[in-house]
DNA sequence: CTACATGCAAAAGATTTGCTTTGCG
DNA sequence: CGCAAAGCAAATCTTTTGCATGTAG
């Protein structure tokens, strides 16, 4: 399902901005600062401004459509919901690239430790910084 | 080791300033930001001003005295690293609480997830967000 | 029609920085 | 003494907000 469906179905009022953000995000297979989706939306329609592109985000955010990530670099990075199935991330410091992965276990160490401490685990953050390894394939 | 000595180990200059805030920092056993921190620092000196205190955290973190930490609170919170055999950090959403815990079984993980990407691993953030149990202890 | 969204610019909150003065070594 | 540090305020950076205007339903 699609950013506007989701939005239709939670009637939420869909103006030309929101569309314009929804299918950006509907296509952005990375994880876009406000910047950077409010750059790709100017291209689309050159008078959406970042006021309205802060307040989409975080509609969405709230409704549940998008995540908000804060890596080191300080700004918040969105990613579409449905996309996933519970991943963490690991951001590459050399180019921040940043790759996704799950892992069962370390989900279940996780709530055994809140579980441990006295507490009902509601969230957590999960980053792995790495730089990429020298790639000896074929060596000499 | 007292902060003051790492200090004068590494040759810094040390100021009062420096002195009242690395005093602070060695008896602090929670994770205070610069503005809790500068508040008690003006308990001891009242003209030690925000700027001095955010140089010298950054002058203590780049020199590897203490350990920034970016919980979901939006400011930056420092502690003390020779405290710290590692650990990773449970924040009671509750009431701000943090909580300090250590799983090696864990670190193996992340270790071989960012080694199976390619990666070798740098740093990493590993947050738990939770709220206390319901304690049933004596229940009537 | 009317409540809600947008644009713009100003405000806010955390942190950094330029510049002059102070003080450690 | 000279260069690094402090103090203060202004500047930055990201995000939020007040207000007048536009518009979806």
């Amino acid at each position: 399902m699609t950013i506007e469906e989701m939005c239709e179905h939670k009637s939420m009022r869909m103006t030309d901005q929101r569309r314009v953000i929804a299918k950006i995000l509907d296509n952005a297979d990375d994880h876009p600062d406000v910047e950077e989706l409010h750059k790709r939306a100017c291209l689309i329609d050159k008078n959406i401004s970042v006021a309205t592109v802060y307040r989409t985000v975080r509609l969405f955010e709230e409704a549940g459509i998008l995540v908000r990530h804060e890596f080191k670099d300080g700004r918040s990075r969105y990613e579409n919901v449905d996309t996933s199935d519970h991943h963490d991330h690991l951001i590459d410091i050399e180019n921040g690239e940043i790759i996704e992965f799950m892992n069962e276990e370390i989900e279940v160490i996780q709530k055994k430790i809140a579980d441990t401490l006295g507490y009902e685990l509601i969230d957590h953050r999960l980053e792995l910084y790495g730089r990429p390894k020298a790639t000896k394939k074929n060596p000499k």
